[in-house]
DNA sequence: TCAAGATTGATGCAGCTGCATTTATTGGGC
DNA sequence: GCCCAATAAATGCAGCTGCATCAATCTTGA
């Protein structure tokens, strides 16, 4: 009936989980303890920064990080909240509304990137030459299949777009 | 002062996230769609099973599971809830209690487990070899350093163990 | 023996997620 | 021009997570 993985897929399958989930956590903490908000944040100012005229569309914004439409607006009421973002209508499509990076977002988004930068570093690059950096990729693209541009965002400074 | 990551660093990095959210919601959807409970019901129903006498403290299946007390806390309420699992009080020690699992919450884990396995299979056996299966996990754990006994555990039938 | 500290487990609160639904607007076909 | 499906965004609700705290019990050491 049912096939069964080998016990190197099973044993490949939880370390994905569990080391995934380590290390976000210890970069997440890393990043709390230098008193920043949440990686969904910066991902979203780092979207937003590199748009055209520092806005974009909350379609956009979407189809970039990959995430659900619902939560892309309530990551946008806390960025707007913040004063991070700040939301203007759309003349052309009434329905939508474009959201523009404030300034005090652009600046907290380069300080994150200088504390987050430091824990992609302390957590993942010490621990790997770039060789095996390039296989662990190779062999992750493969479970996923096309991460689309994430090494050409990698080289851009300022980076992930996790 | 702060070091940068390399960009071969990042992008593994940026892999390491998504494909693991990818592959993981794959296969929480399949099991949702085969109308299971979530994949921590099953761990904590695989640990319990394993205990010997199907029943074990809080504290150690926190342990196993590596998640928060709290969260252990209130799993074991839904498990309860479902009848999936029960408190028994512990005699030796009046502050703790054991949780026991029920003939139910074995017979679930059994039929999740061909559901669970089988989404292994598809979505990460079927996409790599053994041997490349096995340079992942080397690569893996040389990120999050001892995985444990994952092996072992994949290799008891019924595995994960997330 | 008994107070101080450690351990076990539960819980109130806030934030985030997913799901389903709602509201407003647009655009296409007739 | 008008109706209907598609699109853009918001929102109510339930569930889960993390944090902090609490209550009960146990242990230890003076």
């Amino acid at each position: 009936m049912k096939r069964k993985p080998s016990t190197e897929a099973t044993a490949a399958w939880i370390r994905l989980m569990r080391i995934q989930s380590r290390v976000l956590d210890a970069v997440e903490q890393d990043l709390k303890k230098a008193g920043f908000p949440p990686l969904a944040w910066y991902d979203a100012l780092l979207e937003l920064s590199r748009a055209p005229s520092g806005e974009m569309r909350p379609v956009e914004l979407e189809k970039q990080m990959l995430i659900p439409q619902y939560s892309t607006s309530r990551l946008i009421d806390r960025l707007v909240d913040e004063g991070l973002a700040a939301r203007r209508e759309c003349r052309s499509d009434k329905r939508g509304q474009f959201v523009e990076i404030t300034e005090n977002g652009r600046e907290l988004q380069k300080k994150m990137w200088s504390a987050y930068s430091a824990a992609i570093e302390k957590h993942v690059g010490s621990k790997l030459s770039d060789a095996d950096a390039v296989r662990l990729c190779g062999l992750l693209d493969r479970l996923g299949c096309s991460c689309d541009q994430a090494q050409a965002l990698a080289a851009a400074d300022g980076a992930p777009a996790r």
